[in-house]
DNA sequence: CGCCCCATGTAAGACGTTACATGATTGA
DNA sequence: TCAATCATGTAACGTCTTACATGGGGCG
């Protein structure tokens, strides 16, 4: 079986939460600061149909209602397996240093296809996978200092200090996770 | 002429600083945290070809080194010109949603490609891009608070984290730009 | 009737990934 | 001589972007 694009991942999380059609999932993209993970039809209608013929969603015409006819996707249990396989991935150096956004979709759909316990297992796995990271940054940055001018060493910076920024927000959120679960519920 | 790739701008820039061959910026991707870019000979060599089919940058064989045929490339006058037109575009909102690194990348040039005054520019237009942004992102999260499982509201609170740093970051800059500028250098 | 929104799609082209191929040189 | 490194490339494949096409329905 082949594997799924980010973007394949991102429906599926989506479908997860709520069966929808293609163009329910273009509205989703297009108003959500997800539009990273594109918002055109000439991308989600073939990532859809990708996904269905790997039997991870299952499209059903809903017609008679009126409008025109629409498909709504919801998620096969092979795909609700496949999801979670993901998210449960553990979370190394580079899927920090190739851009968050995919560990932040993994952790935004955990909590809804696992359960708080998962959520709070990337949490956990992201902290500690920060701390090297970072230290790797500031090992770079002075090696650079002496050649680079001040832009190429004030842009390594901004990537230093946007991981550390990371770093706080995971202890904030640990934190509120285990509060979420020893204690009652908010 | 065609436009050129974000792999595309990351060689120009590269080559404007010092001319390289295919293989030396391989290595200086794969070494440096611009791994992003591509690190493999199969985007490079032909993002090179198409940079000197439109006469960015010119090869020129180095041979006789004892070494085995090495092609030196380097920036030829348009391509300096197109570097400093992409450094100097405005800094959109959209920019900032999709991904700080091009933006990132820009500034990191630009002192070489322009100088100082441009890379104050681009902070000044980061600065005044980010305060709406994340009011944005602020208003989203209160519209998602009672719909969102605890991720989904954590996850955005971590991106709007990430914005805040950002734009201290931007004022740190600024602040060292200025005095760089106005009083004698460091 | 004309226009805009719903809802789905297709076709062309550009780009990157993966994996492989090639050949020359250096060092054990 | 064998392996590793230098240095360049190619071919297949998948995916995204852009732009266009289609057709029903509501509305003025």
């Amino acid at each position: 079986m082949r594997n799924i694009s980010p973007l394949g991942y991102a429906l599926l999380g989506l479908l997860q939460q709520n069966p929808a059609s293609g163009y329910d999932l273009r509205k989703i993209f297009a108003s959500t600061s997800m539009k990273t993970y594109s918002d055109s039809p000439g991308a989600i209608y073939p990532a859809l149909r990708r996904l269905e013929k790997q039997g991870l969603i299952r499209g059903t015409i809903e017609e008679g209602n009126g409008l025109r006819r629409r498909q709504v996707f919801h998620l096969t249990a092979k795909g609700l397996g496949e999801l979670k396989k993901w998210i449960r991935l553990p979370i190394g150096r580079d899927d920090l240093a190739s851009g968050l956004k995919m560990v932040m979709l993994r952790f935004a759909f955990s909590e809804r296809a696992i359960g708080p316990f998962a959520s709070l297992e990337i949490l956990k796995s992201m902290e500690t996978a920060l701390g090297p990271h970072v230290q790797d940054l500031e090992a770079k940055l002075e090696e650079i200092r002496p050649v680079s001018p001040t832009s190429g060493r004030l842009a390594l910076e901004c990537g230093i200090r946007s991981y550390e920024s990371l770093l706080q927000w995971t202890g904030y959120a640990i934190s509120i996770y285990e509060n979420q679960l020893k204690g009652g519920r908010s």
